[in-house]
DNA sequence: CCCTCTTCGTGAAAAGTTTCACGAGCGGGA
DNA sequence: TCCCGCTCGTGAAACTTTTCACGAAGAGGG
């Protein structure tokens, strides 16, 4: 195993989740073919992606769903749990502090900070919020996830990279800076409705009922 | 233009935001170079893709900030208002609803739905939870927002679609099956995080504390 | 008018990703 | 034991996306 893509990380990263059900479902072995199916992609994507960190699949019989998920879930580094603390205690920020799903895959938000002197003191899923001029390097957080509105995520970035976080997980709306030993994702929200909006503007067989002729148009 | 791929697409949804913002700012015109440094991407991406669908630029000025910021919006159908629906007043629910972004970009959520008696009657954001079973053609909805625990989203979407939606946004963790005049887009909030875990697993320079030796591995 | 500096638009090359297709291993039944 | 049906692993082909590199404007100064 050299080097894992992007995309690969990302189709393991929905086996996983699949191979859990699959596994909840009693089901022993599962072969290419099925995890495709879940999943809407080809078989040979399948076999492409595990292929590329290990030989995990017996032929003829397929994957053992149990020894593939625990193999995922190493790679992922699920295996492990993060401290993490979250900055922004807005509407996302809320929502993000009670979501099951992070810390049922490792991720404890152990502490919530604001900029607000209005919000700081307040408590969410039993956590105090503090100021952010409090957030440092003395606790220890690996990754710091960013839900502030878009014009503060900059900085708060550069706060959590100066208290030594090594991953930022950013839900603000704008591509941020950081040095290259930390690791940033960014959810943006924004992003996929404009997508969505595009794909629905321009979807194919919709009637033609008028033709908006922009400026520069052509066809 | 005949075809805009999907990541040309998401890259024109940073530009619209890039170029508001240097709106604000008040400047006049932007060169391709400025507008990638503020993405992180390359000069010859941001020509590329905005060559993709018309002439915008003037060769030695750059491109005119407002005007190239309305030729986007219009190419994103972002000129218009989306009706839509949330199903899902949980902790996501909630902040979806309450979050600014989306009414800013068009999107009108004139409705939210829940399966849970307990949160029917319920008020949120100054709508009234409606029982889900109540979600039919009648409201006109184009656009059904799932944000409900992952097991009811598949259920939940065909509702969406027999009540003639458009396109879903869909931040359950599971990729959903819609029929192909749908348009699903999926916001994968876990699949970030397990994205991100991965990288911290794996990045480069750490120091080889243990190397874990799978059965079937190779190097 | 001419020269220089800047920047776009765009084919062509390079890099990356997905799909194809086929050899080979495995289990089971006759 | 031998054959058949199933399924993996993988090189090669096909396709997609990004990067390169260069010709063609455009502006401004002398």
């Amino acid at each position: 195993m050299s080097h894992i893509s992007e995309p690969t990380v990302r189709r393991l990263s929905n086996y996983y989740r699949v191979l859990e059900e699959v596994a909840a479902e009693g089901k022993r072995m599962i072969s290419s073919h099925l995890l495709a199916e879940r999943e809407g992609i080809t078989s040979a994507q399948v076999r492409k992606d595990l292929s590329s960190f290990g030989s995990f699949g017996r032929r003829g019989l397929g994957y053992h769903v149990e020894h593939l998920r625990d193999e995922i879930r190493a790679l992922l580094g699920l295996d492990r749990r993060w401290k993490a603390c979250l900055v922004g205690a807005g509407h996302i920020g809320s929502a993000l502090v009670g979501y099951r799903g992070f810390s049922e895959q490792g991720f404890d938000i152990t502490a919530v900070f604001d900029a607000d002197a209005a919000r700081v003191g307040r408590t969410l899923e039993g956590l105090v919020v503090r100021h952010v001029s409090q957030l440092g390097a003395k606790d220890g957080f690996e990754i710091g996830v960013i839900a502030t509105p878009v014009r503060a995520a900059q900085e708060v970035a550069d706060v959590l990279v100066a208290a030594g976080v090594q991953g930022i997980l950013n839900f603000a709306p704008r591509k941020l800076r950081v040095p290259a030993h930390v690791t940033l994702r960014t959810v943006d929200m924004t992003m996929e409705f404009e997508s969505l909006s595009y794909a629905l503007t321009h979807r194919k067989p919709a009637a033609p009922r008028r033709k908006r002729t922009a400026p520069g148009d052509r066809e």
